[in-house]
DNA sequence: TGTACATCAGTGAACGCGCGTTCACTGATGTAC
DNA sequence: TGTACATCAGTGAACGCGCGTTCACTGATGTAC
């Protein structure tokens, strides 16, 4: 066994932030409780005071390692073309919230300043740099845009995804027959053609 | 005073509703609780249940009455150029919920069927009146397209405008110059960029 | 027109539930001498 | 090496809260005769 960090658990928090995180693969967003986290860390709800300030500080610290996690996924996008990797990148976004609904959520609970406190700024900063690679992403398939034009289609781009997500389920819902892996090869598309809107689409 | 429909409050049924929508303008959306639509209304919680099953069929009806509204707001957007009846269809989605922000999440709280019940069938009905709609006019504007490809366009601009809410919210946070209105205008031409994607975008 | 009755939309008290959070505590750990 | 002590991560019982829902009830309304 290795060094034990704390003196009776091991690493609390670490075991906590784990039992969120298999709650979260789990079971949807209302059923990811405080007192739910430590019956599964096997300690009682109290003991999580130790760790976090309260409840928000918990989701916030779970939300921070989705982000963590989207932007290893992200690193993992790689392509020649700068369009190809755009294309990548919001297919593999799809794929990660369809993948982890519940991570996702608590991910996108509340933006970030709307519930205050210490891992507040953290997760600011790691929901920043998954949006930066996306911005980047952008800038490379049209870098004769000006900044602001990169920022704007990159928002864009961003909302296709989020939105598809939703849209995936809906979807599904109102038509039985509807294709959510063809969906989501044609999200990727779509981000390509709208950030070059207006402008001769290079073959990839 | 008009004629009333039950022995003691009238219309209590309509009442709670307009309770629930008043509610549903103020607070969010965990404040959107039977009981204080019941205090709202003037009303023991109990008596709610004389005009609905239960609370989700309280919220599937203002959902219902949300997708209404959408559809009127869709009626009233009109173009001689099919691209430009788009673009507003698509800038007048965003605007409507971000103008009713917890109204929009009642309305997505759930795909219809995953809570079953009585009002849920009318529930999706009057959502998928809302998405015909959507595709009704990508279909305008890609005639040569097969019918197939309208309704993938008409997913992709969905996921456009309601993934557009929540950035819009984001953006804020993680931006304080972030411009929604600008935002709201450069939605609206990305979904007519998606939907013509791959063919020369006619001027509007 | 008056009376008896059935209906049923309302009341209000109570139910059990699970939540987030607090608090005094305890007992294992690491440290100083 | 042994002892005394401070630290602090854990416990477990309790708090108040507001929720959705149930239930026996009551009293105004509309209807039949």
């Amino acid at each position: 066994m290795a060094r034990r960090v704390g003196q009776h658990h091991g690493d609390l928090r670490r075991a906590l932030l784990d039992a969120a995180l298999e709650l979260v693969g789990a079971a949807d967003i209302q059923a990811v409780t405080l007192r739910e986290v430590a019956r599964r860390a096997g300690v009682s709800p109290s003991a999580c005071y130790h760790h976090f300030p309260d409840k928000d500080a918990l989701l916030a610290a779970v939300a921070c390692e989705g982000f963590a996690a989207l932007a290893a996924v992200q690193a993992r996008q790689r392509s020649r073309s700068p369009a190809k990797r755009l294309e990548r990148l919001g297919a593999a976004y799809l794929r990660f919230a369809l993948a982890h609904p519940t991570h996702y959520r608590v991910m996108f609970r509340a933006a970030p300043g709307e519930v205050g406190g210490e891992g507040s700024e953290l997760l600011r900063s790691t929901a920043r740099t998954t949006f930066d690679t996306l911005v980047a992403a952008v800038e490379a398939v049209i870098p004769e845009a000006p900044p602001a034009v990169w920022l704007q289609r990159a928002l864009l781009a961003w909302a296709q995804v989020h939105g598809a997500v939703e849209v995936a389920r809906w979807a599904h819902a109102l038509d039985p027959d509807f294709d959510a892996d063809a969906f989501a090869a044609s999200v990727g598309v779509a981000v390509v053609a709208m950030t070059t809107q207006g402008r001769a689409v290079s073959a990839a």
